[in-house]
DNA sequence: GCTTTGATTTGATGATCGTCAAAGGTGGAG
DNA sequence: CTCCACCTTTGACGATCATCAAATCAAAGC
């Protein structure tokens, strides 16, 4: 029920609680606790009252939107990650689904605790803006790359970011079920076996998860990837949030 | 070049602004300017750095994304609204691109001193949190709506959600040109004029810009409206923030 | 009033995508 | 090890959507 030391130190290393006071941190995770749950539990309901924030320490979780017996993936999270903190400062009912993909640990913070610490603590308010921020902004890319790419043009510009952030390696592997990737795609099973199919004429070998892309020029040309819609960011040593991702490379001043 | 005492108080009833100590309003609005558009002005490119919260204050801002020589819209805003927050909050560059829809007055607020107001005054910096978690929230909507419905379905709950907004009419005006819509939601104007005619056959009539929907039910069983994607929030007396909007009609305790 | 510009509509056609069906393929349970 | 459930792939078909073209309509300017 309570944190190892090591996922304590987890928790505080992220953006979002890294420069608050000692004071707010421990009002804050007072309440949590750590949980582990198998694959495929659902952790939350779309339209639930959310009394938790989640933070993912290790796993896999998928957000998901419901409507008229469809189903679709907003995002799948990998460690550290934390979700739903929107519904949770606004103390507002979810608007979509949580449920692990793998088994996973999850760490869950009062959400009446986080928000008196906001008001109270203006590093965490500061920080909590910029989580948001950030947030809101890889939710601008996702819009834009729905509205405007079709289908091979999205597997095609996800596939060279997976590659980014596995390394710039040739060969990869694919983070999870195909399946779970067509939906976060927006397209159904069938047509990203398709997609995959169609890129092969532009040098992308698939085998099982495996993936090969072995002539990255001509599938940019294709995939035409665009700083403002895809993030390129290369994997680091410390735990990022949402807000450095979106401010890399930029290191302008702040 | 310095604002009226009416804009000044509708500014200071931004939900943003409005539990804010004086000191930090002042700080905030020191160097602020307001400005007159004509229709058509591009405010901000994408991609550009951004060094000023815009509110609107009258008229009608679009915003807009663009990739591979196509354009598409995200979202329409009315007065009194802020926009570009997220990008001013991280001091990064502008993933969308703002343009006056009709001649527009436009409040530019120093980037840097917001972000210096954020980190010192706790209410400003929650206030903060809650907006962006309102827009955060109000960008999950538009992802499931684009990801789960089809055009006409849209379309049609577009519509009622403009009759709700409207006070409830029988028959109402689209705010803007159908070609910004269709671009609204994610179709050409082609296919919008289609869509339109096959909610002919649900009770919609159509005369230019005036929409009447005679029979609500009908319409409804086709949108299939849903409090997770739709927000039909009546108008309002009082300026209404992005968070506010997110909240009705939940009045939970806070 | 007339003209001109651009928005809207309608039709035809092709591309993209979803659905249904069936055939491998894979991994886990027993 | 075998079997079973489910993922993945492939094919056929229909629905949806984009594009091109042309006609109609509306509004602003002369």
């Amino acid at each position: 029920m309570s944190m190892r030391v090591v996922d304590v130190e987890r928790v505080r290393g992220l953006p979002l609680f890294s420069g608050i006071s000692e004071d707010t941190f421990s009002a804050v995770t007072a309440g949590a606790f750590l949980q582990k749950f198998p694959a495929g539990t659902t952790l939350l309901h779309e339209g639930d009252p959310v009394d938790f924030l989640y933070v993912l320490l290790d796993g896999l979780v998928e957000l998901q939107g419901t409507w008229n017996d469809k189903e679709t993936t907003l995002a799948v999270l990998r460690p550290v990650s934390t979700f739903i903190f929107a519904a949770v400062a606004l103390d507002a009912d979810s608007l979509m689904s949580a449920r692990t993909v793998e088994r996973s640990d999850i760490l869950m913070l009062s959400g009446e605790a986080l928000r008196r610490a906001l008001q109270t603590d203006a590093r965490f308010g500061y920080a909590a803006t910029q989580e948001l921020a950030g947030c809101y902004r890889g939710l601008v890319r996702s819009l834009k790359n729905h509205k405007l790419r079709g289908g091979a043009e999205r597997l095609a510009n996800y596939l060279i970011t997976q590659k980014v952030r596995q390394g710039g390696v040739e060969t990869f592997t694919l983070p999870h079920e195909k399946r779970l990737l067509a939906s976060l795609l927006g397209m159904t099973p069938e047509n990203l076996s398709r997609a995959f199919a169609t890129l092969t004429g532009y040098g992308v070998v698939v085998n099982g998860p495996e993936v090969t892309i072995a002539r990255p020029v001509v599938l940019e040309r294709l995939a035409k990837p665009d700083p403002l819609i895809d993030n390129h960011q290369p994997p680091r040593a410390t735990p990022i949030g949402k807000a450095e991702r979106e401010l890399w490379p930029a290191s302008r001043a702040g």
